[in-house]
DNA sequence: TCTTAATTTGAAGCGATTATAAATTAGAAA
DNA sequence: TTTCTAATTTATAATCGCTTCAAATTAAGA
């Protein structure tokens, strides 16, 4: 089943409506989901197609979809959101210079939390968050973005 | 040396001034790091003792104190950041339903980005975060604060 | 004490996101 | 098909966490 037509599966199955807007999001969502847009990003290029969507409907429709799990939220402390439509479980490598950000599909053996760490806590997920310098910032001056 | 003790020798030796509004805060900061509080946390607190600091030397005096590397930011996505006057290595465990935020020190092993998943970044540091709910949420009726 | 650069302060500003309320529309029912 | 209505979209205003700015204050060296 592809992505589009899980859109409507779900949004169908929760008695929601299909409309223009949600379908072009999701697109775009699909398309750019490697760089991990934000909401501005993905407004922008929604607009291409559909010039009067306003930016609520934009993070309305991220908020359901990511409520009916077709996409995942990634917060990294960079002041915004950013979205992603691959829900699998993985890891993330953030360029602390330029915020780009890189998934990472690979399992670590051993992060797991031993019962005297959890303080009584129900662990339901962990992620592990690498930091360093993308390559095109290893070759320019540091000018910090964040 | 105790904590108050490196607050003051890091302001001298960068010609910083020793100022009440820089000691309450860091005593503040100090006491309270195990919750790791935000900045808005730190004002209420520091309030309490002098009435009128501004928000404005908060956050200047937290940065301060991150560029001594006597804090650390936390952010986790919350909207948002923390600090936590503890600065050596360690990761977190973050109560997804009630904010509740503590430290797990302990290194996990295995947790190291193969080359082939680095994509030419030279990685410097990596963070797990553990999510879940905690004790007291547990009990509870799941209204989420966030 | 005097001097001055560092600091503090309140007010205004900003970017990301959310709330509100009126207008529009998808899609079920007639 | 047309009608109806709850869901959706929109523009606008508001909020939240944080930063900038310029004027007033102050720590601390001379």
């Amino acid at each position: 089943m592809s992505l589009e037509e899980r859109l409507v599966t779900a949004l169908k199955a929760r008695g929601k409506k299909v409309t223009p807007q949600r379908r072009f999001i999701f697109q775009a969502l699909e398309k750019e989901s490697h760089r991990h847009p934000t909401a501005e990003e993905i407004l922008k290029i929604v607009r291409k197609t559909l010039p009067d969507v306003s930016l609520t409907t934009v993070y309305n429709t991220l908020h359901n979809l990511v409520e009916m799990e077709l996409l995942r939220q990634v917060d990294l402390g960079e002041g915004m959101t950013r979205f992603d439509t691959n829900t699998d479980i993985h890891h993330h490598l953030l360029c602390k210079r330029c915020g780009r950000l890189e998934d990472i599909h690979r399992q670590f053996r051993g992060v797991a939390l031993p019962k005297e760490d959890a303080r009584g806590f129900v662990v339901t997920s962990h992620q592990v968050i690498f930091e360093g310098v993308c390559p095109d910032c290893q070759t320019t001056t540091p000018t910090l973005k964040h």
